[in-house]
DNA sequence: ATACTATATTCCATAAATTAAATATAAGGC
DNA sequence: GCCTTATATTTAATTTATGGAATATAGTAT
């Protein structure tokens, strides 16, 4: 019970759906992430957290970065079973649309200087 | 998104998975569902208010009583398929294991007296 | 109409979630 | 060693969720 109701939970919120979605397509460090989102790197952290918790990413060190990406591994049935159909859901959603319009051209070399 | 938040959000909570996981079983009343989590009377309406907002159960009016049974309707594609889940999910769950036993126990007629 | 019953709604207190500013940690370059 | 940078954690403020007591509504029966 309580690791299904850590994925619901963890997919109840806009910012993290979003950050999901955005992995679909690539890993991602933080401050791409941030960038992509408009929130504060606290904050963006705080997410990739209770994602992680939920076995819904995972992270990977890379020096001074961390690199998220969608946790393939099933450990978590819920987890993985939600995350196959988040694949082909919300790809019509208008934000979704337009956060993966700006996809590309988020480069961790050029936002984190 | 709106949509798939609503039912993301209406089952990261304890009570109304539960309440979700005895409707599989059959169609019960406010006071049967009241009776099997121990809760409040409004504190079960408002769960099932914010289940049915999500697509999740339906309710159906029978004199004083009111009905309420998984919503079988696919107008959310969300809820339906995570209520296909749902239906073999938690079966082993400790807390959902003990609620199915009293679950036959629950009949409307003695407990509203 | 009056009384009774099942459910819904309102109101309020408490708990949990979300956010950002400030600070801390960790890894790399000098 | 020290400085810089990416990320994590702490702290505090605001918002939202959960719960029950009190009240309102709706349906039934007398």
């Amino acid at each position: 019970m309580k690791n299904f109701l850590k994925v619901m939970k963890a997919l109840s919120d806009k910012n993290r759906v979003k950050i999901a979605k955005m992995l679909q397509h690539r890993e991602l460090c933080v401050c791409e992430i941030q960038a992509g989102l408009g929130l504060a790197q606290p904050t963006v952290s705080k997410h990739l957290k209770i994602l992680e918790d939920a076995e819904i990413v995972s992270s990977r060190k890379e020096g001074l970065w961390v690199n998220y990406s969608l946790d393939a591994g099933n450990d978590n049935k819920f987890a993985a079973a939600i995350l196959g159909n988040l694949r082909h859901w919300l790809e019509e959603d208008p934000e979704i649309e337009a956060l993966m319009k700006k996809l590309p051209q988020l480069d961790r070399v050029n936002i984190c200087k």
